[in-house]
DNA sequence: CTGTTAGCGCATTCAT
DNA sequence: ATGAATGCGCTAACAG
């Protein structure tokens, strides 16, 4: 590629270096006349500011890292989305990586975000402690974690409320007549799993009714793999699932074997992604404001580069129940 | 956050900063006994280099950016996926933004990756010519598009072969007996919608088929509208869609209407998202290798940036049918 | 093999 | 209000 740098823009307009800088950041004053000549000598040479050079100077990159499972999960896709328009309104630029839950994968990818000087970093890892990542904050790294928080880490997060949401499905399910569950989860390390278990044993500890619970992952394969191969199933009223995805999975799996949803089992899922309510039958789940974890995280995050917060914030955000096909009434 | 450069490891392990530099990057032997002192001191003060100050230096940032519609669409988040899973094993990051296909969006964004000195683009943009591009591409910026090319622009890409899709889905509607077809096409100014276009009159004109084309949106609603406004649609066959987000939206709005997919109508699709095969009815589409995309366009950009090709190159993948339960055989 | 030095592009003193 | 000089962190060319 070419390099027109301000050395060029300047001997064209013929002025200083410092007098270019000075009218493109506005940093000092400058007459309009020379002021004029630059601006002109830029457009005729198509000048724009190395942002590199810059970042070197400035230590500030205006960039954010976003460390996520995968891309392609249409949850994180939407968090991404909320992320990138808020960070690009403000003049950050998002730069990110799947890690696949792979802790390997994921410290590899903080060294590099890292040495590209990143100002922020949004993570959704693994649940796992990571030491690295720990040490990092206590260096002064500004972190927000998204959806997931890691043990032992003091940091500001964007999670929802997964012991209401677990509680929301629950009293639907109840006021409707099921009285048996069975909990097909997610990842058993992971943050969101775990409070979704706690939520549930605790609301089924009064005794009055069958539970059981098991943790798959995240995943279409892992709730058909769960259903294809669990039997008597149709001992519960009702099966909840870690994340709609597992759902459909589950969903998939139980039509095969001949049983119907809703008629003779409710299914519910976790997330409500976009396609859960176009789904055979329509995914009756809860819906996690994704588009707007991505937001609020974003902001908690520039806020935090911004004042040189140290203090760690939390934001717990309201699921909302989305009451669709895939449950029903019992007959009692 | 804290600065430990390449000075404070020089001083701990008592040598030059060339030596240190030197061992890191092993661009010349260095003994034994100074590269251990080096190692420790590294490991030590938890040093990572700086690959801005490098980028500064060499000239090249290790870093590639994408421009692309919108994340959120599962079709180009697989191609995200495959091109970050290919640049990262390569030593590269990806940098995104999503455009919404704004033009002033693409622009904008285009500015930004340039400043951040990208070292290559992968583009995805809307149809229209788009001259700023243009001209960075004859400066030398190395880029290569995917899925839609822009015209007038000579430059490499990776896309799939449209006509050969829209035959295939014909070839099978026709050997099914189908003899009428309705299309219901993406944006009109894409590339792909274009080609696709083409090949569908292209195989129309021998005059033997009743048929329509319209140009809608790629998108759920966009098919949606355009099914729930239309009138004796029952007339055709078959409706072929642009993508398989608006064959989700035909199928919705037929069966609003109590029309059955597939007994009374075939519907198909383009794209083959993860999802499509889980869809009720599952959806008869052809697939585009997504995640290939991907990585062979990320493959083509490295090659144009290691070697300094100004020679385009172009790549064109092959669909594939996949008959599922939207389609019939007709009673003919 | 190792240390010293220049310079990548820019913003910011410090002079004037 | 403007220009000259310094240094951000690093690599490579240059001396030993």
């Amino acid at each position: 590629m070419k390099k027109v740098s301000i050395k060029d823009v300047a001997k064209l307009s013929g002025v200083s270096i410092s007098t270019v800088s000075r009218v493109l950041t506005g940093s000092a004053p400058v007459s309009k006349e020379l002021t004029e000549k630059v601006i002109k000598a830029v457009q005729e040479l198509g000048y724009s500011p190395s942002s590199i050079a810059r970042s070197l100077r400035n230590g500030a990159t205006k960039t954010i890292g976003f460390i996520l499972p995968d891309i392609t999960n249409p949850f994180f896709a939407h968090i991404v989305r909320g992320a990138e328009d808020y960070l690009r309104k403000h003049g950050y630029t998002l730069i990110f990586g799947s890690s696949d839950q792979d802790k390997n994968e994921e410290n590899h990818l903080l060294d590099v975000l890292l040495s590209k000087h990143i100002d922020g970093l949004l993570f959704t890892g693994s649940g796992d402690s990571n030491p690295k990542l720990l040490r990092k904050i206590e260096q002064g790294l500004k972190v927000v974690f998204l959806d997931r928080i890691i043990r032992g880490v003091n940091s500001s997060y964007v999670i929802v409320d997964n012991k209401k949401g677990i509680n929301l499905l629950l009293d639907h399910l109840i006021e409707n007549g099921h009285e048996s569950f069975l909990f097909v989860n997610g990842d058993k390390n992971t943050f969101s799993a775990k409070q979704r278990h706690v939520a549930f044993m605790e609301r089924m500890k009064s005794g009055k009714y069958k539970h059981e619970h098991y943790f798959t992952g995240f995943s279409y394969r892992a709730g058909y793999n769960f259903a294809s191969q669990f039997d008597d199933i149709l001992e519960f009223d009702a099966i909840l699932c870690g994340n709609d995805l597992i759902a459909f999975g589950v969903i998939d799996a139980l039509e095969e074997k001949g049983i119907h949803v809703p008629e003779q089992i409710s299914v519910t899922g976790f997330d409500d992604i976009p396609f859960s309510k176009h789904y055979k039958p329509a995914l009756t789940t809860v819906r996690q404001p994704m588009y707007e974890m991505g937001q609020k995280a974003s902001e908690l995050l520039l806020l935090m580069i911004k004042e040189q917060l140290s203090t760690a914030e939390g934001i717990i955000l309201d699921p909302e129940l989305v009451v669709r096909e895939s449950t029903r009434r019992t007959k009692i």
